[in-house]
RNA sequence: GGGCCACUAGCUCAGUUGGUUAGAGCACAGUCCUGAUAAGACUGGGGUCUCUGGUUCGAGUCCAGAGUGGCCCA
């Protein structure tokens, strides 16, 4: 016996209780281990920042990572996973500055590293533990208990020796890069913060400065007053920092008298300056000016401030003092001709372009702000906030006559989000790896990965490889992996140190205190002798950016090389598989490519899913702060995580962006899981009654054509689904089983119906039950990797409850293997072409209003071909039984074929005495059934019936005694209604009235 | 400003190497069927396949450009 089933079924529910199962009996750690042995499938589970509550792509992404391994597992593969968490950063720091309301480093400092660390580390502790709680519950099945974490000792020192790899290797180094800094907060803002820190309509400075022209001749037009290179600005406090001008050498640029002076400036932009009035001297193309040189407006020596030049390496040197000091012109394509004066200031310290533009080009690097935002040295407005120096730069260019035209500007300008002071963009040392190093094994690496969709390989990440650039890899900050760099208070002497032993084995060490813990502030503590001088070596103040702690997992996961010494030998690195949204391709999925070409050479992972993101209904970003964020808890607890998942996987291509809707969730749960669980209830409930054994064998000579057809498609099935998924398609194979139940429900169930229902146990019944028993067992075992919990639920019940030594859980199973000797196309062909043509009957008795219940004579077929002919011969019981008619005849002469190029289908519309009675007898049974189920009787329990009415009922009662008893499983048909039956019914059947009652028998 | 992706029915999506009249599910209306089915069948309404050019005997499909949206970078 089956466990009964009821065909009301709440998902969520069952779902808890086979996750409690799985608890229990430690299925996932078994599903693995039984595989030990087999060949190793690595996964590699990206870690999320647990920074803030899980939200519903996070389930995505472990939708996706979930079923790949599971159905290796199901192949045979050993495949161990450990999941991750991703715990440092500025994300998390930010959740705690908000808690505590803070603005800035300066308020956590006061406040305490040790304290501050300490609240980071409680928040990732609570954030990993719901992270737990939404991937269990949707049935993402990898290692939680022993998870690798970024933040432990272990992980950090494995991170340690990564770095320590690459500085032997002379790929760290230090230097300079321009980003959005607030100067009250003290720290670089990321790009996610600019962006949400913009401001319309901010008014600034909008102002024409004059640069001094060295020499008397351009372009061999000689001048007998002064020149001046015209340049436009709206950040006047740069200008002390200026160290060229930049002019767009293909445009045409003019020479014009001003005030018994020179002008040079873009003739395009003329009018807007206000200088289309003047005389023109000379036209010359930009190209022309490169190369000349101008007066500083401010000689850096004059005022205490270094002047410094570029060195390899990102390096700064400084320069020598110069009173006769002068900047170049120099050429770029990113000279505007929309505003200002087609000459652009260019001051390497203060702007990204400007900064490389520097760096290429070998300008001059003068800094004059310090991280606060105050001009230094000893300029008149030193001392001032650079806002506030703006005016009095401008008086002093103005007395000096260098002022051409001063104006204010409204414009789009980023802000600070927390504090709303402007932001700056600033150059500061940062620690660098040298990526660009092995940028070409970056590349060629790159040809060795598969991904999913395939555009992302050349596309977004190949182009990304390809423009790669050395990567900032410190921030100063907190809460993240301390960079391993000690330097020499006395002689300035680096070094990095690679793990704790190293550290220990220093001279000098001043020893670990316990609990060790390898964060800032401790860490900051430690120091050791200096080899070179003696002197004491204190660690560097920077952290480092968390990517670099997720990309350096395939080592640090395992404690590599401390512990797992041969994990590069063993097959555990690269993994084959590994799967995140698009958003990565800068992030995790460079950084672990980066990180491991670095390290050895290789790149880590052979697959990649790449998913898009999720959008909400509207196809909106969904964010806190629209407040249209979806809870992945709700969506579950409401609709079951198999719901969920089949969504996910099915819905659309894994690569686009898609607008979740619950509703359409709602849907999958409706249209694919209930229907398959109703095949699923109607076999158990008529296999119980009969008593079904799955052990029964029966040769295949002896199954029904339709039997045959469902076999055939199921082993085409297996063969979809399996190429699909070993092709990192699960959305394909989805799809796949999708049609394929509709197929088992609507046509195999449905045409089967009554060969389960009729009272003898013959051996087509058996063929039947042997049929969709196997339907049912192999739909699960496909089924399992997408929807582990029905699938799990499908097992028990058909395979353990009656055979307890068949494997514990479906996950253990081997994934099916197609009999491909019983896909029969010609069949699957004729099957569809007698859905067809009964479609078509059916089409034809709607238009005709006659309902199917009403028996008809013939039906007429005309066919396109013998072939065809031979097919529908072939269907034909079949198409008889579902169109309702006697018989089929093919025909040339159909009334409305004329003329027709497809198959065309008549019938019969004649309806005689013989086949109307027929009709009313099924109509008696209908309602019968009908009366049956109201009074709530079991299917099986037999009815005596009860009925009364016009003569022409009595006839067909007679004339069909033995039809409606068997039909209705009443052991009599008595005429006349007493009062004590459990239900009686009036009805008007075709004018005709009939009073019917049904009681139970005993 | 640059790059990648998408755009097909009210909604979610199919649509193979270019080939008859562009499909499915949901939703809507009507009819029917039903002792597995909160299901199903049939019919109907609903489409300038985002737009404009081009290649071709033939374009939803290939090419170019534009538009809208999304993502990434600047």
């Amino acid at each position: 016996m089956f466990n009964p089933v009821n065909s009301r079924v709440n998902f969520p529910q069952l779902e808890e209780k086979i996750l409690d199962w799985w608890k229990k009996n430690n299925i996932f750690q078994k599903t693995v281990d039984a595989r030990q042995g087999g060949p190793l499938f690595v996964l590699f589970d990206g870690p999320p920042t647990v920074n803030g509550s899980p939200a519903i792509h996070h389930v995505l992404t472990s939708a996706f990572k979930d079923v790949i391994p599971r159905f290796k597992a199901m192949k045979g593969y050993y495949t161990p996973r450990i999941g991750g968490w991703d715990t440092h950063g500025l994300p998390v720091e930010l959740e705690i500055e908000k808690q505590l309301g803070f603005s800035g480093k300066a308020q956590i400092e006061e406040y305490g590293i040790a304290k501050f660390n300490e609240l980071c580390r409680q928040s990732v502790n609570h954030y990993m533990r719901e992270f737990e709680e939404i991937l269990e519950r949707s049935g993402y099945w990898i290692e939680l208990e022993h998870p690798y974490i970024t933040m432990d000792n272990s992980y950090i020192e494995s991170v340690w020796w990564a770095i320590k790899k690459m500085w032997d290797k002379g790929l760290v180094y230090q230097g300079y890069k321009v980003t959005p800094h607030c100067p009250r907060c003290g720290t670089s803002l990321s790009s996610h913060e600019v962006a949400q820190g913009y401001q319309d309509d901010i008014e600034d400075p909008s102002v024409y400065i004059k640069f001094k022209v060295v020499g008397s001749s351009i372009a061999g037009l000689t001048l007998d007053k002064f020149a001046y290179l015209l340049a436009w600005t709206t950040t006047p406090w740069t200008l002390p920092g200026n160290t060229a001008l930049a002019v767009s050498p293909e445009a045409e640029y003019v020479v014009v008298e001003k005030d018994n002076e020179c002008l040079i400036m873009a003739s395009a932009l003329l009018v807007a300056a206000g200088l289309d009035d003047c005389k023109i001297l000379a036209k010359i193309e930009g190209e022309v000016l490169v190369g000349l040189r101008y007066e500083p407006l401010f000689n850096p020596h004059s005022f205490g401030v270094e002047r410094q030049s570029f060195q390899e390496n990102m390096e700064l040197q400084s320069q020598e003092a110069d009173d006769k000091l002068s900047y170049p012109v120099i050429g770029g394509d990113f000279v505007s001709m929309e505003e200002g004066t087609g000459i652009v200031h260019m001051a390497p310290a203060y702007g990204e372009v400007d900064f490389e533009v520097g760096r290429d080009e070998d300008l001059g690097f003068v800094h004059m702000v310090d991280l606060q935002g105050n001009i230094i040295g000893d300029y008149p407005f030193s001392g001032k906030f650079v806002k506030d120096a703006d005016k009095e730069i401008l008086a002093d260019l103005k007395s000096r006559g260098l002022l051409f035209r001063s104006e204010t500007i409204k414009h789009t300008y980023p802000f600070c989000w927390r504090c709303e002071a402007p932001l700056l963009y600033y150059a500061k040392q940062t620690w660098y790896i040298r990526t660009t190093a092995v940028k070409d094994a970056l590349i060629s690496g790159n040809d060795e990965i598969n991904w999913y969709p395939e555009h992302i390989k050349y596309g977004r990440f190949g182009d990304w490889l390809q423009n790669n650039v050395d990567w900032a890899f410190s921030r100063e900050r907190y809460w993240g992996t301390p960079l391993p760099v000690w330097h020499c208070e006395s002689c300035g002497h680096l070094d990095c140190v690679g793990g704790l032993d190293d550290l220990k084995n220093k001279k000098g060490f001043s020893g670990f205190k316990e609990p060790l813990d390898l964060h800032r502030p401790f860490v900051d503590e430690l120091s050791f002798a200096c080899p070179q001088c003696g002197g004491q070596m204190k660690r560097v103040p920077e952290v480092i950016d968390a990517w670099y702690d997720s990309g350096a997992m395939p080592v640090a996961q395992s404690h590599y090389p401390f512990e797992n010494e041969t994990l590069l030998e063993d097959g555990r690195f690269p993994a084959d598989y590994i799967c995140e949204a698009v958003d990565q391709t800068r992030g995790w999925f460079y950084s672990l490519h980066a990180i491991s070409t670095l390290l050895f050479g290789r790149p880590s992972y052979r697959n990649v899913i790449c998913l898009g993101h999720i959008l909400d209904a509207k196809g909106e970003k969904m964010s806190k702060r629209k407040g249209n964020v979806v809870l992945p808890f709700e969506v579950v607890k409401k609709y079951g995580a198999d719901a969920l998942r089949w969504y996910l996987y099915t819905a659309s291509a894994p690569g686009n962006p898609r607008q979740f809707d619950e509703k359409q969730v709602d849907e999958v749960s409706r249209r694919f899981l209930s229907t398959l669980w109703n095949v699923y209830s109607f076999f158990v409930i008529y296999a119980n009654i009969d008593n079904y054994k799955p052990e029964s064998e029966i040769a295949s000579t002896q199954e029904a054509e339709l039997d045959r057809w469902i076999i055939s498609e199921l082993n085409q099935l297996i063969t979809d689904v399996d190429s699909a998924l070993d092709s990192y398609n699960p959305t394909d194979a989805g799809r796949k089983i999708e049609s394929f139940v509709d197929g088992l429900s609507n046509w195999y169930v449905r045409r089967s119906r009554r060969r389960f229902w009729k009272s003898e146990n013959d051996d087509d019944k058996l063929s039947a039950y042997n049929t969709l028993y196997q339907c049912l067992v192999t739909l699960s075992k496909l089924m399992a990797p997408f929807t582990p919990f029905v699938a799990e639920e499908l097992y028990q019940n058909l395979v353990r409850s009656v055979s307890p030594d068949a494997l514990e859980s479906v996950h253990m199973t081997d994934f099916p293997v197609s009999d491909e000797s019983r896909i029969d196309k010609r069949l699957s062909e004729d099957s569809r072409l007698a859905m067809e043509i009964s479609s078509m009957g059916r089409a034809v008795r709607s238009q005709a209003g006659i309902k199917v219940r009403q028996p008809l004579a013939r039906m007429w077929v005309k066919v396109m071909s013998e072939a065809e002919k031979r097919s529908i011969q072939r269907m034909e019981a079949q198409i008889l039984e579902e169109v309702n008619v006697k018989s089929l005849e093919f025909g040339e002469n159909i009334p409305q074929a004329t003329g027709a190029v497809k198959i065309m289908v008549e019938l019969d519309t004649n309806i005689t005495a013989e086949l109307e009675a027929e009709g009313m007898a099924r109509e008696i049974v209908h309602r019968l059934q009908t009366m049956r189920r109201n009074a709530g009787y079991d299917i099986a329990d037999h009815i005596i019936a009860y009925y009364e009415g016009d003569a022409h009922f009595v006839q067909v009662m007679s004339s069909f005694a033995d039809y409606i008893k068997q039909e209705t499983l009443s052991r009599e048909l008595i005429d006349g209604v007493p009062e004590a039956v459990d239900l009686k019914e009036t009805y008007k059947i075709s004018g005709y009235s009939l009073l019917l009652g049904v009681k139970k028998s005993e």
